[in-house]
DNA sequence: CGGTGGATCTGA
DNA sequence: CAGATCCACCGG
């Protein structure tokens, strides 16, 4: 609910500030439980070689660098639509990858777009929108919608921030999945004892799960 | 583990 | 323009 939360502070503060929050699609309602934060390009005051960003805007990741509270969407690998907050002031690419969420309304819904899928595929409800490619498929995102202005109430695509942000003490964070550059920032962030946290990135080494206290 | 899949970027 | 790359997922 509030836009300003993300535009100050630094792309983690905007990524545990998420945590916890709302996104809306039509009849479908996400809670959202684990989070990756990105910065910049070299000359911007959050160098991050694994952003989209780092090599300065293009027609696909310009939103990062627009005005923070904006949907940020692209297609990975092919055939996941990834959801992103964009975060920091205009002019200042950062965003916030959604990484996983736990369904709290239509259920039906997205039990729906799930059909046909394989019958490796998630059925237990848990697991709809863990990870980012089944998180963006379970709100039924498109590329159209990147841009979109998350905090108007009239979007298609919005986002309801916590009154309050969660305790520190409620979260945890590790490395960023998939990123093979900056892989020792601990932008990864999630909200302990989520069945929905995407965990099977995790090493197998790593008894206590995966990270540290946030 | 490998195949899949398509937009996007880079460098001829 | 072709080729490499990419913030995954599923089935084996």
């Amino acid at each position: 609910m509030n836009v300003a939360d993300l535009e100050i502070g630094e792309p983690d503060d905007a990524a545990r500030r998420i945590l916890g929050g709302t996104v809306t699609v039509g009849d479908v309602s996400v809670r959202i439980v684990e989070v990756e934060a990105y910065g910049g390009p070299l000359d911007g005051p959050w160098p991050d070689p694994a952003a989209h960003s780092f090599r300065g805007p293009t027609p696909r990741n310009v939103v990062m660098f627009g005005p923070a509270g904006r949907l940020y969407v692209y297609l990975s690998y092919g055939m996941h639509l990834c959801m992103n907050v964009s975060c920091g002031p205009d002019g200042t690419a950062a965003a916030v990858l959604l990484r996983a969420g736990e369904v709290v309304a239509g259920h039906d819904v997205v039990e729906s777009r799930r059909a046909g899928r394989g019958p490796r595929s998630p059925r237990v409800e848990a697991g709809w929108a863990r990870g980012p490619g089944n998180l963006g498929r379970a709100l039924g995102v498109a590329l159209a919608d990147n841009g979109t202005e998350l905090f108007d109430a009239s979007s298609a695509v919005t986002l309801q921030l916590l009154d309050r942000p969660l305790p520190g003490t409620a979260l945890a964070s590790g490395p960023r999945v998939g990123v093979s550059l900056a892989p020792d920032r601990p932008w990864r962030f999630w909200i302990r004892g989520s069945s929905a946290v995407s965990s099977y990135k995790r090493s197998p080494r790593a008894d206590a799960p995966g990270g540290s206290e946030a």
